[in-house]
DNA sequence: CCAAAACATTAACTTTTTGTAATGAAGCTA
DNA sequence: TAGCTTCATTACAAAAAGTTAATGTTTTGG
C-alpha cells in the first residue's frame, strides 16, 4: 500500500514511516504543507496521514484543497489537538478519521487498514480513467488534461477509452479495428492512422509529455511513464 | 440517511435515535444482537451503529457475520471499552470507526457523516438508469427495452438520460433546452418536439406501455407507473 | 362543435463527423 | 546512404446527425 505522511516533526514522521515500511507499505514523507499538497495531488496514494499543524499550509487546508480537486483518497488526521471540537472540525473538513497524538502504533495500523479496506469496495466500478495528468470521465464523457477541458468526437473518445483501458500495453491495429470500429476485416485504409493523428492533436499537442506513443511495427500505447 | 442502531441500553439508544432523527435521518433500533443481525442483513442501511456488548450475540460477532455475507455498510462501533487494544480489536473485526462512550453527540454526527461521505463516492455513482423495462447503461452508452437493444444518437441519448434522471417528474422545455442543448435562450423552433418524436419512435413504438408521456401545457415525463 | 393552442410528424436543408486517398516524413536494413 | 517500409498529415468527399420549417393531428375551452 502506498501511504503519504505529511508531518513536520521529523522524529514522529520517521517513526511512522519506519513502522509502516516494516509492515510492508511504501511510504512517502512530506515535512511541510506545500510539499504535502503537491505530492497528494500529483501522486497516487491509498491513504494520506496528515498532521494538523504544519508550516506554510495547515493540514485542514490541504484536505479541503485535495477534496475540492476530487481526490477521494482516505485521510487520517493526526493531531495533538484532541478536544471534541477539534476532532469534529477535522472530520468536517473532509478527513475520514482522526487520531490523537500520542497514539499507539497498533491503533494507527488498525485505522489505516480500516480506511483502505473501505476504499477498495467503492472504487471497483471504474468510472474514471487516468494516465498522467490526462483524465477521462466515462460517465460524463468528459476529457481533461492538466485542468483544461478537451472535447473529443465519439469515435475519438472510444479510441482513447480503449487505449486508456489498456494503459501501458501495446494496442494493435487489429485490436482497434475490432473493438473501436467493430470491423472483423481489414478495411485496407488508414482510418486508424487518421484518428490517432487527430487524437494526438487534441491530447498531446500543446503539452510537455506525449502520452500516446507509437510502437513501430506493433501499434500504439498510452503510457504515462517516461 | 437510514441508520440502524444496535444498542441494548434503551436510554442511550433513544438518546441517539432522537438526536439523529432531528438531524433528518431515519433510524431503526435493535436492542439485542439477534434482532440487530437480522435487520442488518435483511434491510438496507447507510450506516450501522453497533454497541460492543450486547445480549445473545456480541457486537464484534455481528460485524464479522455481516462482513462475511458481503455487506459493506460502514459500521461505527460504540463502546465503553476504550483501551487501545479494544479499539484495535474492533477495527480489525471489520468496524470502520470506533467511538468510546460517553461521547459528544456532535462527534457522533461528524463521524457518521465522514463514513457515509466515503461510501457515497463509490457506490452511489449511478451507472444504470431504469424505468419499467427500459434500461440505460451510462457507462456503456447502451439502451435496451425488454431485451432488445436500441441505438440512440448522442442527442437522443442525452435527452433520454435527462428524462430518466428525472423519472416521475415533469421536465419542462426550458429544462431540456438548458440541460440537453445548453441553450440559455429560446431558439424559437421545435427542436425538442422533433427529438421527442424520434425518441418515441425508438423507445415506445412497438411496445405495449408508453413510457414517455406528454404533460400538456408543461412538458414531458418518463414514467413507469400506469 | 368550432376554433385556437399545443403538440406530432415529415421532409428538406445545414452542419458536423467520419472516412478515403494522396502526399510527405521518419525509421530501418542492406 | 539508397530504397523500402511504416507511420503522419493534409485536403477532400461521403455519410451521419442535427436543425428548421411547413404541415398534420389532437386537445381544450367557449
Amino acid at each position: 500500500m502506498r501511504i503519504l505522511v505529511i508531518e513536520d516533526d521529523k522524529d514522529v514522521s520517521d517513526y511512522i514511516a519506519k513502522g509502516l515500511t516494516e509492515a510492508g507499505h511504501v511510504i512517502d514523507q512530506a515535512f511541510e504543507g506545500k510539499e504535502g499538497l503537491f505530492l497528494a495531488t500529483t501522486e497516487q496514494y491509498d491513504v494520506l496521514l496528515v498532521d494538523r499543524m504544519l508550516p506554510f499550509i495547515d493540514g485542514l487546508t490541504i484536505i479541503k484543497t485535495i477534496r475540492a480537486s476530487e481526490i477521494n483518497t482516505p485521510v487520517l488526521i493526526l493531531s495533538a489537538l484532541g478536544d471534541v471540537d477539534d476532532r469534529v472540525l477535522g472530520l468536517k473538513s473532509g478527513g475520514d478519521d482522526y487520531l490523537v497524538k500520542p497514539f499507539a502504533f497498533v491503533e494507527l495500523q488498525a485505522r489505516i487498514d480500516a480506511l483502505s479496506r473501505r476504499n477498495e469496495k467503492g472504487l471497483n466500478e471504474e468510472t474514471h480513467l487516468v494516465a498522467g495528468d490526462l483524465k477521462l470521465d466515462l460517465l460524463a464523457r468528459k476529457v481533461s488534461r492538466d485542468q483544461q477541458t478537451i472535447t473529443l468526437q465519439s469515435r475519438e473518445f472510444r479510441l482513447l477509452e480503449y487505449l486508456m483501458k489498456h494503459k501501458g500495453q501495446v494496442v494493435t491495429r487489429t485490436m482497434l479495428l475490432e473493438n473501436v470500429w467493430d470491423y472483423r476485416f481489414d478495411p485496407q485504409t488508414n482510418v486508424i492512422d487518421v484518428h490517432i493523428s487527430r487524437l494526438r492533436n487534441k491530447i498531446d499537442k500543446n503539452f510537455q509529455q506525449p502520452l500516446l506513443k507509437t510502437i513501430r511495427g506493433s501499434g500504439y500505447m498510452i503510457d504515462d511513464e517516461i
